[in-house]
DNA sequence: ATGTGATAATATCAGTATGTTATTAACTAA
DNA sequence: TTAGTTAATAACATACTGATATTATCACAT
């Protein structure tokens, strides 16, 4: 290529003088809202269908926000992409590795960060229940799974996250998949991830109806039941289960195994259908 | 908030000693892939079905990838959303303004960009035919709209971009939705751009079944034939019109006007129905 | 032993939606 | 008036869905 531009360089001569530092540029910060499903309180016999939604936080060791809970996410370096710095950063700040991630949104508003100027590139990790008991076991000694709940009307969506006796509340006002939802109350999360995880909530539940997705928070073997709890978790619904059963056929194989000492009737155990 | 951290500051005096350029940090950008419908060869009688898929492009004028051409796109600023970004890039660049942006992907990959480290957060832009010919009387003399035909086949995609006699060709491998495709073959795009065309289409493809995205493309008053050319130039698919105009019913409203001077029956001209 | 209560799994059936073909409608051009 | 063209809808068989009912299999209590 020996083109020469109006100045007369060629391609090499312009990107020897080339100074990127002329122009101001941001930040580039991951944030990552993990999600999983609680095994529920287990009473061997008569047992609570007690799943419940969880999300992986961090307690903010310095400024700014300090004490606050947050996201784990960091900054990208530049050897490489946001998706493998959301993994590191996410395996770094709390053990979670090998989970399905997705990458949301990008994050821009201008001020959304106090000490500069920070785009975020929000992912949301689904963490198979299969791996939470390593995760709790982890050094991560600040990082908390918090039970997520979450009510939505006009528009809105409150958030009430619980991990022992802390617990942190926000509402937001979603406006559709292509703009920042709009924070309206925040109690203890720091920057904007009550945004961030609203926002993640939506898609979350958005895919469900039209992907497979919600079986990468499920361990490797599971029953229908167990299945369908989720769903119904996710999405709000309650579902039938011949229903539910004949959708769900195609995704899902047997394996000829069964529960055993339920108190009723075995059910069957399935692995996810990879195609 | 009075809380001190660990070398006993509080927040404001952490943030009066804050440098952001202690840490590398890459510029950030946007690409915008402009989709558009062209109207195709109109003879009046025994007229050609003939709508085509265009996307609007740039020639480069500066290094690096002088000549070549490139997605309308520049660097953000602290001012602003990367959504506002590619908004006005598109607009400066190209004239077109007022249209549906969905911000798509934050493509990331080390060496991307031959002058620095930059990001870039790949949106989707969906013209209506209704502006075209606005854009094409516009100031933006290197822009121009290219004919895109793409072929997939064992998970590759074959770009083929032509605009009066200029032809422009790259293969790409498509690595699912959260990975950035590799580049096989690239002839006239500059950067990654083939990538980036690559991964809007597949999206768009996608999008077509579970959303009403493609009525974006169409002018306020159009056919249910013209939609249903639409959506089959699309999917690449040939769609019956008796289940067609059945699927697409809620999402339409008569007008009680009819097209003239066509040859055949009138057909009924409607707009989208906004619920 | 036998019954009770629990959930699993499937059968059944009505109503709806979908794919397909056939038919009718309305226009232009010759 | 006819041929050619596309629009629009009717008609019908099949598939899918929501809902209820039925049967299966276990643990436990009596």
């Amino acid at each position: 290529m020996n083109l020469l531009d109006e100045n007369g360089m060629d391609e090499q001569q312009f990107l020897a003088q080339y100074n990127q530092k002329e122009y101001p540029c941001p930040s580039v910060a991951v944030d990552t809202v993990a999600f999983a499903i609680s095994e529920g309180s287990q009473d061997n016999y008569r047992k609570l269908p007690s799943k419940q939604l969880c999300l992986l936080l961090i307690q903010r060791a310095g400024h700014p926000h300090i004490g606050q809970w947050a996201l784990p996410g960091g900054f990208v370096e530049p050897d490489e992409t946001v998706g493998s710095a959301a993994c590191r950063e996410l395996e770094e700040e709390t053990g979670v590795a090998d989970s399905y991630i997705e990458q949301l949104f990008a994050f821009s508003t201008p001020g959304r960060d106090p000490r500069a100027w920070v785009i975020s590139v929000a992912h949301m990790a689904l963490v198979s229940s299969g791996k939470l008991e390593a995760i709790a076991g982890s050094d991560a000694q600040s990082a908390k799974w918090f039970v997520l709940n979450a009510s939505s009307g006009n528009g809105q969506v409150a958030l009430s996250l619980k991990a022992g006796d802390v617990e942190l509340s926000a509402t937001v006002a979603l406006n559709g998949e292509q703009l920042e939802p709009e924070i309206i109350k925040n109690d203890g999360l720091a920057f904007d991830h009550a945004k961030i995880i609203a926002y993640a909530l939506m898609r979350l539940r958005g895919e469900l109806e039209y992907s497979d997705l919600a079986f990468n928070l499920m361990p490797e073997k599971f029953t229908l039941s167990e299945l369908q709890q989720v769903y119904e978790l996710l999405s709000g619904k309650r579902l039938l289960s011949a229903a539910f059963r004949r959708k769900v056929n195609s995704f899902v194989v047997q394996t000829g195994e069964y529960t055993q000492n339920a108190g009723h009737r075995p059910s069957q155990i399935y692995v996810r259908n990879k195609e």
